[in-house]
DNA sequence: AATGAATGAGCCTTCATTCAT
DNA sequence: TATGAATGAAGGCTCATTCAT
């Protein structure tokens, strides 16, 4: 039965094997974007490392910013979906950003490089491009969402704003953590120092553990 | 008179001739990697921004990357002279946050795009290029030794590591600012909720005007 | 029933539905030639126009070469039907040319941009190609056959060569054409006009209505 | 003197010597375009013709469009001059009618391919385009200028209009041309039966030579 | 025959850098 | 040193055609 009765048949055949060179050509842009960045990166290579014609390329995306901006957006899901799944039951800020960072910076060293490139070379693009502009915000709306609950349910100062909070937070994983690399420093401790740091900057009764004394 | 006889004369005027179009391409280079980025501007465009001929941009820089490190370097070691000229005596670690982030947010609003290309443009540099290493860490040097002055004399919380949160504290700024331009808020309530979180964070026991009750 | 049992019929709906294939390509050229030239329609906007798989395209016409001098060809020959079916009896050649101008005015009117194209993009093609050399001549033929029937009439002048004059003619038209257009002539003043004209050039008396007294 | 002391004379030999590179480009257009057509030919082919880099091209034209158009213009400026310089005093319409016919057919002669190329291949450009549309009725313009002296002589027919005519004649050498060459037949005979042709078409009393008796 | 994904040679253009003057 | 014309490798993208299903 099938490829000739039925071209439904066929015709899912034939799209699954065409999702399945976009899942390649995907694949060889993350591995080269993270390698050598957006500009340092051509079609031809995506092509190439897919293993598929150079101009299979441009069937299955547009241009050469359209398969960034998928890339770019996929590192971000695949970021949130490892965290949320590693955060068991959310008790309470302090717990969660325990979890988070430990999340973040695990997926960071399974990962390496693909953070800073999803979020770094995204700004090349037009800071009006609308789908630039989704991507650019992923990251830091799973932050914002977390802020803003945690402020409903009272444990956060009433200056806390989730919005603003949410993209400094991002802001202090990205620089800190290259940093922490360089140092040498052990993901436990780095984990340890940020979550204190953000603790005591948000939380109003942070535990003990995160003090001094 | 002078020009021929005198060599010296003749050279000082010479080199004071090449020092003002060094300047000027530099000037022109700043204006224009800020409205483009590094990748858009050709050094033909600074070439002719600056008035200078196109082969001209080669007897000053030995190439493009040279130029823009060059500008980026300038950029935060104005950053840095605006902020320090800012800060009248560092009382405490509170005080200098207040001055130094309304140094930096005044800075950042005189000189629109000037923070953004010099900060993010140059990760386009190979990591282990040796300048752009400099460069690259220049600017949080500053918040680095003033972290480390404060801790020394005991304002901070045992576990703020200077190198890290300096990083951290840069990472906060170049994230938050554009959010909080983008939320339209004023420069008043952006300094002043940035340096009550980064107080909280790090100070022992910040002024009273930094918590809530 | 047939199509299983019957080869003949179920052959012969095939060959129908092929045939008719064919013309909703030959129908998509046309509109696509017309609108926007030989070398900006590729064989992919035919098929989709023609609502057919790209690959279709190939087993009907073994290039765009071929598509596009069907169409050419196709073109003429309904000029050639279109205006034959409007001259009624051929008194002489003065009605003739009254007529046929008339009749290829309103075909033009018609079809906008349909002449211009299968007259014009015609000659991308190397002018040793056989087919090509056909179309092109086939608009001509018309003129000249007619112009030979006069000839031996008596009507025209020794010296017109009908050979020459039928492509005279036919350069004649399709630069006044445009022209007239540009000019905001009516149809009715456009014939009147270039009608005076070549019959002057033709015949030896032509009614006074083609004088000035 | 000169090259140290004058910058003016220093800039004037570069200017001349890349004024020479344009005309060497344009001649190799020239010749390519005649022999190949508008879309055969790559300015890559162009500048290896004119012996200079390809990125040279594009230093003395903006793109492939703006070197034709130099190309056909000047196509039919020469065409005019030519002809221009072979009218010696125009006694009357008919005269000037042999003598430009004369002209233009030895000048087709001696530039074979030249006409065809700068007249055909021109129509591939957007109608609505500035410098196209000049260069598109350059031709014609020549024609309408004589044919407009002629009729204020009272030498023509009250219904020539000079504007359409123009046209007309140029429509009329373009198709007839070609095929007097096809046909074997020599200058003399083309031009005399084509002089006849428009001759009578717009005199109102041609030489008797014009008639047949 | 029909399909549409795949192909890859080829196109036009850019631009960082060199070099003769 | 200054000039600006010249260079040519490289870039992103197109499209007529092929081919496995």
């Amino acid at each position: 039965m099938g490829s000739i009765v039925d071209g439904r048949v066929a015709g899912d055949r034939a799209s699954k094997r065409k999702a399945e060179k976009r899942e390649r050509l995907l694949a060889a842009a993350r591995k080269l974007f993270i390698q050598k960045g957006y500009h340092e990166t051509r079609p031809q290579d995506i092509a190439r490392e897919a293993d598929v014609a150079h101009g299979t390329f441009y069937s299955h995306f547009n241009d050469k910013r359209e398969i960034f901006l998928a890339f770019a957006y996929e590192a971000q899901e695949d970021l949130t979906n490892y965290v949320v799944d590693r955060i068991p039951e959310v008790k309470n800020f302090e717990e969660y950003l325990n979890h988070a960072l430990t999340a973040i910076q695990e997926f960071a060293e399974q990962n390496p490089g693909l953070l800073r490139s999803a979020l770094v070379d995204i700004k090349v693009f037009d800071p009006t491009d609308k789908m630039a502009k989704v991507v650019r915000s992923k990251f830091a709306a799973g932050f914002i969402r977390i802020i803003s609950d945690a402020k409903e349910r009272g444990e956060l100062y009433d200056d806390v704003d989730p919005e603003l909070m949410g993209h400094a937070m991002m802001g202090v994983i990205q620089s800190a953590a290259p940093q922490a690399y360089r140092m040498g420093k052990s993901r436990e401790e780095f984990v340890k120092l940020l979550a204190n740091f953000l603790a005591r900057a948000m939380i109003k009764e942070p535990s003990t553990s995160v003090t001094n004394d």
